[in-house]
DNA sequence: TGTAATAGTTATACTTTTGTAACCATTACA
DNA sequence: TGTAATGGTTACAAAAGTATAACTATTACA
């Protein structure tokens, strides 16, 4: 097919892991916060309101799963429920002021450690990858954040 | 702390989960193996061979759950244990030839849907995220692969 | 030599994720 | 109006990941 792309998916799938280990990871030691939770948190973050069935397609997540980890979010009062006015079918799911300051304080906790290995970089290495981690994250958004 | 570095943390913290939906769920319908099992052989494709020890390092994963998932490489043929010759204590993990090409015919299924997103970006958005994929991916493995 | 440390496995329990089917309420539309 | 489609929840089952303790075998070293 085309030979740039396939270096691009062979990279992404070589990062997929590290980022795993450096972020997934944690999450379990800092917070009570599941992975998933924390997905739909920077999705809504992102979007700022978003639907039920929104969420599903932004993770590729099968509804029932939305559903629980909404549930759950709720419970620790990081988002709340809103019923559509223009369809009563949809259920708005919305972000709530502690969400989106436990979220920024559960990313800090979280990349702690990563911050560390991150500071044993030069400072031309640094400039580098603030860069293309841009780069790499903006253009993904483009083509991989809905649908 | 440092400014940059917050950045380049806020960054990968955003691809993450664009890298879980395009790479992690796909490989539940495209193979049989798991994405612990892909993340193993993707260490072993790295260093050649590893200790079990090793590996848990690679994924931060505690040792009686890489036993389970190479147990299962094992079964599939991807991998074998190997007894050292200097410690009877290790048990060092190659992947086979088998694996090897498995391993490469996974990811190139796991990605097909990825790649055609890949294909909608024009070519200097192509360039850019090959150029900056490969600087992410270099700069993470030096400071994030082992230990 | 004997005690502590290391490498790995086994066993167990629990949480998270995944997948499916059945169901209700609402909306679209023939 | 009635039938199909959509959005979401509930219920259930199974797989994968996480965590810990107990155990064997081996090695390190005081």
């Amino acid at each position: 097919m085309n030979q740039k792309i396939d270096l691009i998916a062979e990279n992404l799938i070589s990062i997929h892991p590290l980022l795993y280990k450096s972020i997934s990871k944690p999450l379990r030691t800092k917070s009570s916060i599941t992975p998933g939770g924390m997905f739909v948190m920077g999705s809504l973050k992102r979007y700022g309101i978003l639907s039920m069935s929104d969420i599903g397609k932004c993770l590729s997540m099968p509804k029932p799963h939305i559903t629980v980890i909404v549930d759950k979010l709720i419970e620790e009062g990081y988002v709340e429920r809103l019923n559509d006015p223009k369809d009563r079918r949809i259920v708005n799911i919305l972000i709530t002021k502690k969400g989106l300051k436990d979220f920024e304080d559960i990313k800090q906790a979280v990349s702690e450690n990563l911050k560390i290995k991150l500071s044993t970089l030069d400072k031309k290495e640094q400039d580098i990858l603030a860069t293309a981690s841009q780069q790499v994250k903006e253009i993904l958004i483009s083509i991989l954040s809905k649908e």
